[in-house]
This record gives C-alpha cells, structure tokens and sequence, in this order.
DNA sequence: TTAGGGTTAG
C-alpha cells in the first residue's frame, strides 16, 4: 500500500500511474476505511493536471471534508480553468453544508485574479473579512495579487499593509502589480527594501516594467541583478527580456540576449524562442526569425502566430499563408491573433476573397468574435484592392465605432482609386471628428485640392499649422555593431555631417536625373518651394541612411527604425536609393516594415 | 491542502 509520502512523490514528478493503482485498491477496500488517503490522491490528481481522475474520486468519496474540497478547487485552479472553481464553489454548502475556510478563500482568490473578475473578486474579499479567518496572511497574500492582476495596485496596497508578516511572496505580488500599472519608483523601492530578493521578485519587477512599456528601465534593471549575481535558474526573466529588445527593434542587443540564453541553456524553453521569433521579426530579420522557428520541437499556437504575423508585416503574404495551412494540417487551432496576421497578410498582396473567407472563418469555424483590429484588416483589404464601397459599407456596418485611422484608410484610398466625390463625403466626415494624426491632415488637403475645393484646403492648412507644434519630433535610429546612432529631422551636427550632406546631394542628383521630383504637397509649413524641399532633404530617415552607407561593408543590409510613418516622398526617396547604391534597406516605422529592395517596397506602397 | 514571476497583433 502506497503512503501519503509516495502520493506526494507521485504528484512532484508528475507521475500518477502508481496513484491510480491506489485509486483501484481503496475503491475495493472501501473509501471511508483509508483515513487521509483519498485526500492526498484527490492532491495527488490535481497537481497531476488530472481533472477528472479528481472529480471521480470525489464523487466516489462517501466522507468530503474542507480538506477534500480545497483540494478539488486547487485542481481545477492548477487545470487551468478557473471559471469551474467559481461554479463548483456553491456546491460545497449545498451538497455537504460546508462553508469556507482560508484555503477555500485563497483559491476563490486566485480563480478571480486569473480571471480578472474584480466585483467577484471584491465579493470573496467582503466573505473573507467578515470570516473567522479574516486575518490570514496568505489570503491576505492572494488578494494583493487579485488586486494586482485587476489594474489596482492602491487596493493591492492596502491589502498589502494589513498583512502582519510580509512574505517574498506578498511583496511579490505588491511589485508585479506596481510594475505592471508603470509605478516604476514604488515597485523598485519595494523590491530593494526585501531582506531576500529572489528571482521571483526581480521577474516581477523587470516583466511588470516590459509589460508596461519601459523597456529601457527594464533593460537597466536587468543588468543590476546580473550584477548582483542573482542566479537565473528558470527561464521567465528571459523571455521578458527578449520581448523588451524586441519592442525596442534593437538587434544587437537581442542578438546578446540570445547568445545569454544558449550560454545558460534555455534554448528549448517554448517561451524563450517564442519570444526569440517575435523578437528576430520586430527586429527586422525575419530569416533569423524562420530558422528559430525551424528548430522548435513542439510548437504551439503562440510559435505558429508568431512567425506568421511576422512574415505578414515582412510583405511576405504567400508564406504567411503557407504557413497557416501548414499549422492547420498540425493540428493545431487559430486564435484571435493568428487571423489578425492572416487578413493583414491578404491585404498585402491583394487576396479579397481569401480574405473575406478566413474572416467568416474565424466566426463560423473557430467561434471567435472578431474585434475592432480584424474590422480594420478586413477594412483596409478592402480600401487597397479598391473594393470601396464594400470598405464603406464595412466601415458603417462594423459593430465597433471607427476611429480616426480606419476613416482615414478609406480616405487614402479614395484618393489612390480615383474615387474623388467619395472621398470628398468621407473627408468631410473626418474633418468632423477633429483628427490628430498630422498625416490625416495632409490626406484631408489633398483630398480637398483635388475636387478643387479651396475653402475647404485653407480651413484644412490652418488646423494644420497649429497641429505643428504639437507634432512628435521625428528621429530614425540606425545600428552598427554595438553603436546605435539617433538622427532626428534638420540639418544633423554629427562629426561626418559633410559626408552624409555629400552623399545625401549626389544621390538626390542620381535620383532626378532618374525621374524623382521631390512631393512637397507633404510639408507641413508654408514656405518657399526651394525651403519645403531642403525639408524634405534633412529627413530623418535619410540622414540614417546616408549614414549607413558610409559606414557599413557594400552588400550588407541596411536596417533603420523610425518612430513616425515614413512619410510618402522618403519611401520614393529610399526606392530609388536601394536601387541606386543595389543595398537592401529595411525600415521600420511606427506602422510597419518595409523593405527596399531593387526600387521596390515590400508593402506595396500602401502604408 | 492555500499565496508570487514568463511568450504572440494593433
């Protein structure tokens, strides 16, 4: 007969086999004869993730007590299907008239954080207080977390207070919960005031920090624990801190970052090289991303979403699809995200049917409900293909109320299909929205140019002017090995500004002689011709890209990332640079990639 | 028996 202490080595490794034996043998002995045992086998299940081993022994039981109850709840917890501990709950009282202890409310606790269900949340909280067991620590511990989870560190926080002895675990949660919402100064004071930091805290603080967007402070706070000499025994840090280099597009760094991760030998950690894909594909080498991909042994949706979102925005829609039918025939089954790459693949390359058929698939096959984002895929499928009044129809029908950009889509392609008395309709509408986006405008003043409408462009170029200053100063960030170099628009004060200004002239000499003129329809500030064209001549991304290639070996790809648009007379411009210097120059803008390559662009010149 | 940290879109 096993023991309570081989049930618990069962439940440690996972291995459940000679459990189920036991299950056998106290069946037949009788179940209320054995004491604890069907207890620590009801544990044993549950840490097992088998559901419904535990809810047949359960029902088998002839005595339940608090114990066998905590226990179930806790399995379905550990199964990953929180909203069943919620319902099974009730069920405790109406079938053997027991109410909860503070393990049942730690349990209730945790299903509602991982659910995010904060008025449920705020009930078991209220039943918790005014309980016997109001002054336990640990539930006490979970609610900071429930808090935490839910957006509310000030809650979380008095929670936090209330609690006699703080643990690592309490304070844990605390600073997750600070990090998560941005309070960066609190969750590090919290952090550095713990008698023992482990790894666990600093994974909540530098994850919290990723999560919330600081992702050079994450970064920095990174490099101090390496300092300290915290050792990294399980990989979740590293996953974090991949995905920072990757919203960061830096390259170099997370090519650093890799090399830490084969050095401590997470490699075949799913969510390392999840993170690995998306980071190789937000830092614009989407062939790293594919061979990383290659050697997953067992991918998951996440690994399958990854790559295909990230060939999608890489302009490569046919092998974005491909891959799709290839995750199909796996096994495995599409999410909300995997269609988000999917119909902006098919907008890519101008595949409408394709299209309109995953969507209706999402819905009909997969019951999954799409958002705003898919709208706007399907939206600006329909606006590049020329599918106006199909777009227009969608924009007015959506269940969602479109914002700016998607109103804006259909108006950009008005104006590339020709389709002015539309357009005119739609700009009008806009305009009535009081727009933001500096690009709109200079959409709207060329939409009004174009029927001839002058009052309309006046009206449109003074909201512009004041719109100027409130415009995000535009910067372009090139790397060169461990240099990374800034540009920002106007005559740049670097030491090689005679270089760059040289090259930069010679190529705008090839580039007429080649056809270009510049568009100064995009310039902002009423100015003279030859004053709205030296403008255009300090862009930001061009300055990167002169500097570039003085600096790089011939042949190698040039990669810059820009924190606005790219506007439309650079993307004419580094069109004809690619084609006259034959490099490669990939871009990556506030919206998405594009790849210069033999004078033509990777997203078709719609972006 | 109960509590804390990780990956994917825009």
């Amino acid at each position: 007969m096993l023991s309570c202490q081989q049930l618990q080595f069962c439940a440690r490794n996972q291995t459940p086999s000679q459990g189920k034996k036991l299950h056998a043998h106290l069946i037949k002995s009788g179940l209320d004869q054995c004491g604890t045992l069907p207890n620590n086998l009801l544990d044993m299940y549950g840490k097992c993730g088998l559901i419904q081993d535990a809810l047949q022994l359960f029902d088998e039981m002839p005595h339940r007590d608090l114990i066998s109850w905590a226990s179930l709840l806790t399995a379905h917890n550990q199964a990953n299907i929180p909203h069943r501990t919620i319902t099974l709950f009730p069920k405790m009282f109406a079938l053997d008239g027991l109410k909860a202890d503070h393990f049942v409310f730690a349990c209730l606790v945790k299903a509602c954080a991982s659910l995010g269900a904060l008025k449920l949340g705020k009930q078991v909280h209220a039943g918790f207080l005014l309980s016997l067991f109001c002054d336990d620590d640990v539930v006490k511990s979970s609610l900071v977390d429930m808090y935490a989870k839910c957006g509310l560190p000030d809650s979380a926080r008095l929670v936090f207070d209330s609690i006699s002895r703080k643990t690592s675990v309490s304070s844990t949660a605390m600073i997750s919960g600070y990090a998560r919402s941005g309070q960066k100064s609190e969750a590090v004071e919290l952090l550095r005031g713990m008698a023992e930091k482990n790894l666990f805290s600093w994974t909540a603080l530098i994850s919290g920090l990723v999560q919330s967007g600081q992702w050079i402070d994450g970064f920095n706070l990174f490099i101090e624990m390496r300092r300290e000499g915290v050792d990294i025994v399980d990989p979740f840090i590293l996953s974090s801190i991949v995905g920072a280099s990757a919203n960061l597009a830096a390259l170099e760094l997370g090519k650093q970052i890799h090399c830490l991760v084969l050095s401590l030998g997470y490699e075949s950690s799913l969510f390392v090289s999840n993170a690995l894909v998306d980071m190789y594909a937000k830092c614009s080498d989407i062939l790293a991303a594919k061979t990383i991909f290659d050697t997953i042994c067992r991918r998951d949706i996440v690994s399958w979403t990854s790559i295909i979102v990230g060939m999608a925005q890489h302009g490569q829609a046919n092998e974005s699809l491909s891959l799709y039918d290839e995750m199909i025939s796996a096994g495995l089954k599409p999410n909300k995200v995997t269609f988000v790459g999917l119909i902006y693949a098919c907008s890519h390359v101008g595949l409408v049917s394709k299209g309109r058929y995953l969507f209706k698939s999402m819905v009909e096959d997969y019951k999954l409900s799409p958002s705003l984002q898919h709208y706007t895929c399907l939206l600006d499928l329909f606006s590049r293909s020329g599918h106006l009044d199909e777009a227009e129809n969608l924009l007015k029908t959506m269940p969602f109320k479109p914002d700016e950009a998607a109103w804006a889509a259909l108006l950009s392609a008005c104006k590339r299909h020709g389709n002015t008395q539309m357009g005119v309709q739609v700009a009008n509408h806009l305009l009535s929205l009081e727009p933001k986006d500096p690009s709109t405008y200079i959409l709207l003043s060329n939409t009004y140019a174009g029927a001839s409408m002058w009052e309309n462009v006046s009206k449109v170029r003074k909201l512009m002017g004041v719109m100027e200053f409130k415009k995000e100063p535009g910067y372009s960030c090139i790397e060169l090995g461990k240099e990374s170099l800034v540009f920002y628009a106007g005559e740049t004060y670097h030491p090689m500004k005679d270089e760059i200004f040289g090259l930069l002239k010679e190529l705008d000499e090839e580039m007429k002689r080649r056809g270009y003129v510049p568009d100064t329809s995009l310039v902002l500030h009423d100015m003279e011709q030859h004053e709205k064209e030296r403008q255009l001549f300090w862009h930001s991304e061009r300055l990167a890209v002169a500097y570039g290639l003085l600096k790089t070996v011939p042949g190698t790809v040039i990669r810059i990332v820009k924190n606005l648009r790219v506007c439309g007379d650079c993307h004419a411009v580094l069109k004809h640079i690619c084609s006259i210097v034959k490099r490669e120059i990939i871009v990556r803008d506030a919206n998405r990639f594009h790849h210069f390559v033999d004078g033509r662009c990777s997203c078709r010149d719609f972006w």
